[in-house]
DNA sequence: CTCTGAGTTTAGCCATTGCTAAACTGACTG
DNA sequence: CAGTCAGTTTAGCAATGGCTAAACTCAGAG
């Protein structure tokens, strides 16, 4: 029998299997939200990553029902796509609120939650909520 | 580990490469105060990982001067390993008590640790020093 | 209408990080 | 001092996520 002892390796591995799904979602939600339409040369853009890359990436978030996309199409999110994308970008912001309200440069706290937020547990996110309120 | 400015998805990027290094250097430096020496297979223990990933994994630590070890013998840190390592440990240590500080459970605040820690600047990690220490 | 070029896709390469199966080493054991 | 076997290495496979070069599409300019 497989024991899958899982330990805390374990988790941090899990989450970085999601974490570039997280991302993709989050960005295509904000540039269709900013332009209409989202295309592979806007994603390049925005990871500043080879057309290339981005169009194999879509490939499997469409293979793993995040996207619809047809060749030469705009990018759109599917219901799950769009459900994981609004999940995502409300974590992602208390991330970057909490670091903030603890006292980060802008700047610092941009590029740092852009890592964090796929590794803060329900449990953390919660604290950082709090603690948020409390700095009003 | 917090370099290339580019645009934050860069940043988390190569936070990612130096990742996985930084685990094993702090595990191999742990195993070695615990065991006295440092197994291929008790690192395949500690990641719950097969010995043949571990293997490699070495290599390429060994091939990028963090390791050194021969065939069938032990594994230790090079200088450049062990400072590493130490850094790590101690930035990992500063992550895991802030979390504790702001109320986290330690199951949690462990398994949470584990990957924000490498995703931590030094100005975010000041700001975490200093809460813990407003918390004494 | 045709042509052209920006944008997309295809082909083919590489490194990393995971796996199983099988061969090999060498340190205790009997 | 030969055998055993836990631990290590090798061989070979796959998925992900990078890249460049080259071929292809299609909407808008002429
Ligand atoms: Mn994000
Ligand atoms: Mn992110
Ligand atoms: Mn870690
Ligand atoms: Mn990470």
């Amino acid at each position: 029998m497989a024991t899958a002892k899982q330990n805390r390796h374990s988790r941090t591995r899990s989450d970085h299997a999601t974490e570039l799904t997280e991302d993709y979602v989050e960005a295509i939600f904000d540039i269709v939200a900013a332009n209409g339409t989202c295309r592979a040369v806007d994603l390049a853009n925005q990871f500043q990553v080879s057309h290339v890359t981005i169009n194999r990436t879509v490939g499997r978030l469409q293979r793993d029902g995040y996207v619809e996309t047809e060749p030469y199409g705009p990018i759109e999110l599917t219901t799950k796509g769009t459900k994981l994308a609004k999940a995502s970008k409300e974590r992602h912001q208390i991330v970057l609120d909490f670091l903030l309200a603890l006292g980060i440069s802008r700047s610092t706290a941009i590029a740092d939650s852009e890592g964090i937020e796929h590794h803060v547990s329900p449990e953390t996110l919660n604290a950082m909520k709090e603690f948020i309120e409390s700095k009003d």
